[in-house]
DNA sequence: CAGTGGTCTAGACCACTAG
DNA sequence: TAGTGGTCTAGACCACTGT
C-alpha cells in the first residue's frame, strides 16, 4: 500500500535514480561543484541510502561523479583521453616525458608476468629464456595535467641489459633511469598490447589516489626484441578519469 | 567484543574475503564449478551477506566469478583475448566472420555520436558535415567461441553511402548487410579508437546476456575517409569476460 | 516448486578531511 | 571537532532458473 507501482516493469529503484541523477548533473550542476551529502540526497529520494549509494557507484564508475571520503561527492570533469598507441617502435621511455621514474629494484615478478616473459620459449624446454635470472621491476608513475593517472611495474629481466652496470647501493629512481636507458640500447621489433578491466592492488591504489579495489584498466606490454620478450609492462590506469586512446589520427575530443 | 582485533591495519573485511576466497579459487576449485551459495558462504565466513557479496562483486569484476542469478556463482574460465586491433584500414566489415549484423534503421544518433562525425567541421560554422541528413545505425554482435561477447552500434549517416537505395520495408538484417557493403566502397584512410570502462545499457546487457549497469569496455571508432569522419562505431565488450589486444604479434596467450 | 542471486531497508560505527 | 564517505549488519522481499 502507498507504492502506486505505476509500471509493469519493475526497473530497480537504483537504475531509475542513476537516470535521474545523471540527467540533474547535465543540466543543473558544474562541473566540479559538490553535490548534496548521501543522507540527504537519499532522504530527498525516499531510499535507503545504500540504494542512493549504489547509484552514485555507478555513475562514478562512469566517470561522472568523484567521492572523496571526508570532503564529499563532486561532478567530475570529462574522462581525459590517454595515449596508449603502439607508438611506431619505441621503448616504453624514449621522449615521453609524461611517465617518471619511481623505483627500481629487482624483484620476483606474479606468474602472469613470468608465462609472458617466457612466452617465446619452447614449450617442451619447460625452463626459461631469461626467467631464471633477477628480474628488475622499474616504477613508472603517469601524469597528465598534473593528475596521476597510470602506475606501472616494467618488469626487465637482467639478461634483456647486460651492458648494465649495478653499483653497490644506489637510489632506486638511478637505477631505474639507468635501466630504462639500457634498455634503449636494444633493438625493438615489435609489442603486443592487451587491456582489461582490473581492481586496483592497495600500492597502485595509493599512488592514484584511489582506495583499494577501484576500478582500474589494466595495459599489458611485452616488449619483443631479437624474437624474444625483452620486458613486460604492466601499467593500471585510473579507469574513473581514463579513456585509453590508439588514434591514428590523435585524440577523439568528445568533450568539445 | 569477542572481536580479537588481530591487526593495528583495519583492513576491510571483504576486502581479506576477496584474497582468502581468490586463494581458495586457485587451489581449490576447478573451472566452472559451482560455489555454495551467498547464504551459506556469508555463515561460514561469519560475515553479513552485503559484506561477502562485496568480495564476490570484485571477483568478479576482475573475471574470476561468474555469478547468475536462479543459478548460482560458478568459477570463470580465464578471460578470452578479443582482438580489437587496427587492422592495416579495413572496414568494419571486411573478411571478419565473428561479428554478425542483426538489425539496421535511420535514428537519431546521441549528442557524443554526433560530436564525432562532425568533428573534422570548421567549429565556427556551427551546422554540420552530414550529421544534418538521417543517420544508419547498424546493430551487430561479436561472438567468440560460441559465446557473445560484444555488441556495437555503428552509425553510418547517409552521406557517407550515397549509393545505397533503400526500397520500402525491408528487413532490418537485410538492409543492415547492404549499408555495410556500400560502406566497403568508399576508400579508409585511417581510424581513432578509443576504450573506456562504462557500464551496459538495458539494450546491450540483455544481448550480451548479462544486467543492465553490468561493467562494459567500451571500444569508440572514428573511421575515417575523404578527410571526414565516415563513420562511427561503439562496441560494448563484456569487462568480466574479455581481454582486449592490439597485438602486433597476435595474442598474448596470458593462458597457456 | 525450492533455491539462487538481486534489490532494499534502517540502522550502526569507522576512517578520513578540513576548519 | 563536525561532517563526509566507507564499511558492516540482520533482516526482508523480489526475480529468475531449473526440476
Amino acid at each position: 500500500m502507498g507504492t502506486t507501482q505505476l509500471e509493469t516493469v519493475p526497473e530497480p529503484k537504483y537504475w531509475h535514480l542513476k537516470t535521474v541523477l545523471g540527467e540533474a548533473l547535465d543540466s543543473e550542476f558544474q562541473v566540479g561543484e559538490i553535490l548534496p551529502n548521501e543522507r540527504e540526497l537519499a532522504a530527498r529520494f525516499g531510499v535507503a541510502r545504500a540504494t542512493l549509494r549504489q547509484a552514485l557507484e555507478q555513475l562514478e564508475l562512469e566517470g561522472r561523479l568523484q567521492r572523496r571520503r571526508g570532503v564529499g561527492t563532486t561532478v567530475a570533469p570529462p574522462r581525459v583521453g590517454v595515449d596508449v598507441s603502439t607508438a611506431r617502435h619505441r621503448w616504453p621511455a624514449a621522449g615521453d616525458d609524461s611517465w617518471q621514474a619511481v623505483d627500481c629494484a629487482a624483484a620476483e615478478p606474479p606468474v602472469a608476468v613470468l608465462r609472458l616473459l617466457d612466452a617465446e620459449s619452447d614449450a617442451g624446454t619447460g625452463g626459461a629464456a631469461h626467467a631464471d635470472g633477477p628480474v628488475y621491476v622499474v616504477r613508472r608513475l603517469r601524469a597528465t595535467q598534473g593528475q596521476a593517472v597510470a602506475a606501472e611495474q616494467l618488469y626487465v629481466p637482467a639478461s634483456s641489459v647486460p651492458g648494465l652496470v649495478v653499483p653497490g647501493t644506489q637510489s632506486g629512481t638511478a637505477l631505474a633511469r639507468r635501466v630504462l636507458r639500457e634498455l634503449e640500447r636494444l633493438p625493438l621489433e615489435g609489442q603486443d598490447r592487451a587491456v582489461e578491466l582490473g581492481s586496483a592492488r592497495a600500492d597502485d591504489a595509493k599512488e592514484l589516489d584511489r582506495l583499494p579495489g577501484a576500478p582500474v584498466l589494466v595495459v599489458t606490454t611485452r616488449y619483443l626484441s631479437g624474437g624474444r620478450t625483452a620486458a613486460v609492462s604492466v601499467a593500471t590506469y585510473r579507469a574513473d578519469t581514463c579513456r585509453l586512446t590508439f588514434g591514428d589520427a590523435g585524440d577523439l575530443r568528445i568533450a568539445s
